[in-house]
RNA sequence: GGGCAGAUACCAGAGUGGCCAAAUGGGGCUGACUGUAACUCAGCUGGCUUACGCCUUCGGUGGUUCGAAUCCAUCUCUGCCCA
């Protein structure tokens, strides 16, 4: 996997990329919608590619594990093959679910054990284990199995999970580099810095992390209950360290206002699963600000759900139709929400990088974040 | 014409003497959601009040009782059955 840095903006580190993978090249910034379970939810890869414009999606290493299992992935000839999904993908390992799981999990040196959120049955992920079904679930970019240390986590607590993701690294470096990709393209492997909201931490993951000299690295641990500042200074810290000629991704985050904060530190990589979920739960997103599209309010308003706006549904939907949709619970309602709220956030990102190679970022930032947090 | 059952908040529907402004659903209103156990979850939903609390409610009217959504009488309406 190549990455080759295109602009830097002059005054801030917001940078703008392309990254090659074995399914085609990534623009960054990027946003990844997430497809937990081998599906963006509720939106179909016409839309995603067509409407959306989304360049690479997720899956999940936890849920594809659980279901439909390694085996099936396998026969299908992978992730790709299996969903029809033939643009790049990326598995989170299932860190993330360990740490979300909390009352199930139980975390030792050799891994995290775990029930099934579905049977109840025992499992025990290690390092080699998660290798070992990434290279069977095949996405281009596999995420290495970390402990997502909790945002209130005490420094005690917090350097000890650090510890063992960075033991947990080393082991899934190893067994990555034993095995080989399964399908006939290059995987790459990504660590991630946790370190909590201690800066002594978080520069230590940094350090350690940027030498494995990875394709790419990410930051995790971060808007998981810690305050908004604390998770930029913890960004800029981080960025501070990792190799600049590598793209670094921003794990689960975040609001388009985090996004576009992200973006000026110098982050390349987003997901999350706030435009689809909160999508669903009645949520748009817009650069004027955010709807509750299920307010009584909407209800005559005959408006599209955003002026100019970034998806083509926009153009036929009107806000007093999508409300009456989640009104009377109809699954395109959700359909459209998803669709509009993933469209603005390819929308917000691309402009992003517009602004970056044209220049004016940091103007464009100051013109835009007012209304990305307001509340219509 | 006769018999039986019933009338409770926006709807449905519990409650059959004090613990009842009244269970529970639905509907309605509002909020939450950040590497997805999530078309989920939480709060509110008679009036006034930040709250304590106060006031007005269980088809109408009139009683019994210290006290009534609950008991009695009567009226109105609804459903079912018999003629």
């Amino acid at each position: 996997m190549q990455f080759q840095l295109q602009h830097i903006d002059a005054k801030t580190n917001a940078r703008t990329g392309l990254l090659n993978t074995g399914h085609g090249a990534i623009e960054t910034p990027v946003f990844m919608p997430v497809g937990t379970q081998g599906t963006v939810k509720a939106v179909h890869f016409r839309e995603l590619k067509n409407e959306i414009g989304a360049q690479i999606i997720l899956g999940n290493t936890y849920h594809l594990y659980l279901r439909p299992g390694v085996e099936i992935i396998e026969q299908a000839g992978g992730l790709h093959r299996f969903n029809g999904w033939n643009g790049p993908i990326l598995t989170d390992s299932g860190g993330f679910q360990v740490f979300s799981l909390a009352e199930n999990r139980k975390l030792h040196e050799e891994g995290a054990e775990f029930r099934s959120h579905i049977d109840g049955s025992k499992h025990l992920f290690t390092p080699e284990k998660v290798m070992d079904i990434e290279r069977s679930i095949g996405a281009d970019i596999v995420m290495a199995f970390d402990e997502c240390t909790p945002g209130e986590a005490n420094y005690e607590y917090a350097k000890r999970s650090l510890g063992l993701t960075e033991r947990w690294l080393d082991r899934c470096i190893k067994r990555f580099n034993e095995t080989e990709s399964k399908y006939g393209y290059q995987q790459s492997l990504f660590p991630i810095v946790q370190g909590c909201i201690y800066p002594e931490l978080r520069r230590q993951a940094a350090e350690n992390v940027a030498s494995k000299n990875a394709d790419g690295n990410a930051i995790g641990g971060l808007a998981v209950g810690e305050s908004v500042e604390k998770m930029y200074e913890m960004i800029e810290l981080v960025n501070g360290i990792l190799p600049k000629d590598k793209p670094r991704y921003l794990m689960g985050v975040g609001t388009p206002a985090n996004i576009v904060e992200a973006i000026e530190r110098g982050v390349d990589m987003f997901d999350c699963i706030m435009p689809t979920r909160n999508g669903r739960n009645g949520q748009l997103f817009t650069y004027e600000g955010i709807i509750n599209i299920k307010n009584k309010k909407w209800e005559n308003d005959f408006s599209p759900v955003e002026k100019n706006g970034a998806s083509p549904l926009d153009r036929f939907h009107t806000k007093a139709y999508l409300h009456h949709l989640f009104a009377v619970n109809e699954i395109l309602g959700l359909q459209i929400a998803s669709i509009h709220n993933l469209a603005f956030y390819t929308r917000l990102v691309s402009d992003a990088r517009k602004h970056i190679i044209e220049g004016d970022f940091s103007r464009w930032k100051a013109s835009s974040l007012p209304g990305l947090k307001n509340r219509l």
